[in-house]
DNA sequence: CTGTTACGGTAACGCTTGTTACAGAACGAG
DNA sequence: CTCGTTCTGTAACAAGCGTTACCGTAACAG
């Protein structure tokens, strides 16, 4: 054996790269010279630590996922401390989809990555299967938080509910990423509020 | 003057030619090339006809927005012909919600277009503009069709409303492009159907 | 009929891309 | 210390990109 750095480190810190060449500049600007030069190295190291471009992107995206879960799990563990009230699941819902939103500046850079990583999903299965794994991962999540708030629904219509929860939340996002005026914060506060409340909340 | 051929009609079929092939390849195979093979000519006519590809693009976007109103209109007045019964206007706001939605395989096909146009307009001013310019009026006509089948909601309310089923349609729109399983045509059926009637339908 | 003008194709330019081969540097083992 | 292995940077490669200059060709004006 020889040298063994931490090549788990440079993963991690190419990946971050990757991400922020990919916020900046876009699906068209993201080559492995700009990652590198994000990075403070070659392309060689870029390709020693990665096969190839792919499996950069690859791991990028599962970084993303990674990083949403664990986001999504502080919002619906925030939410649910307060205090043993009444309507705690419906705020651990309300929480998690306002969490998911762009609200701020840094959600929407994240928005756009995410947006990035899907279009290029339609001409690359690995990532296309990323993307379908996480997305159904939040769904799942969703489904769950819904059927806590409405014990009553059956099945079918808690999945159709998330199914709703999900496609407005990342419909948001997806617009926001482009008009952030139409798609303000307050409005996609105001949006998310609407359809918790017409499909979870008071049944009025 | 010497020959003047109809430009317009290659305009229009150089257009088609990029629609079909950002639908194919997506928008990393979206060349200058692959457009004047799918056209049948060479990059000589496709720049001859545009200024530079960055025209071609704002053209064909140009086009599917004109493609996607029309469509909007017809099942706008298709909704409102059937019989002057007292459920008209939703009947046209489910219409049109559910034809903006990818339920063929056609429509996923221009789904898969839209986003790709999305994801260049993350880097490409004049898409952007084009992009909000066509979504803010797909807003306007949401907006409109809430209007009619909720009198008694005030300006703001509408306007979240339709700001709520257009994010959902096309939140359902991009995540079915990926996952065409989860995001089926009866999943977005239902998905509609139940934000319709938890936002303008029966108030139960 | 002839000249002018728009039109379309050919081929090349310069540039950037992903990828690979090679050379030097840094560290651990003997 | 010295060898050998692992790591990183350099440089080059072929391929593809958008774009441009140039050259026939066909059609209308006079």
């Amino acid at each position: 054996m020889a040298k063994r750095r931490e090549v788990e480190a440079q993963r991690a810190r190419l990946s971050a790269a990757t991400w922020e060449v990919l916020a900046e500049q876009g699906l068209q600007g993201l080559s492995l010279r700009a990652v590198a030069e994000r990075a403070g190295c070659t392309t060689g190291l870029v390709l020693h630590t990665f096969r190839d471009k792919r499996a950069l992107l690859a791991h990028a995206r599962e970084l993303l996922h990674e990083r949403t879960a664990a986001s999504a799990d502080a919002a619906e563990a925030g939410a649910g401390a307060g205090e043993p009230g009444e309507a705690a699941p419906e705020d651990a819902l309300r929480a998690v989809l306002l969490q998911a939103a762009s609200l701020t500046s840094a959600a929407r850079e994240e928005a756009r990555v995410w947006l990035g990583f899907l279009a290029a999903a339609l001409s690359d299965d690995e990532l296309a299967e990323l993307h379908v794994r996480g997305n159904r991962a939040f769904v799942e999540r969703i489904t769950r938080l819904v059927r806590g708030c409405r014990p009553d629904l059956g099945p079918e219509a808690c999945a159709t509910a998330a199914l709703v929860l999900v496609s407005l939340v990342e419909g948001l996002n997806s617009l926001a990423t482009v008009d952030d005026e139409t798609y303000s914060p307050e409005a996609q506060r105001a949006a998310v509020e609407v359809a918790v409340a017409g499909l979870v909340g008071r049944p009025a």
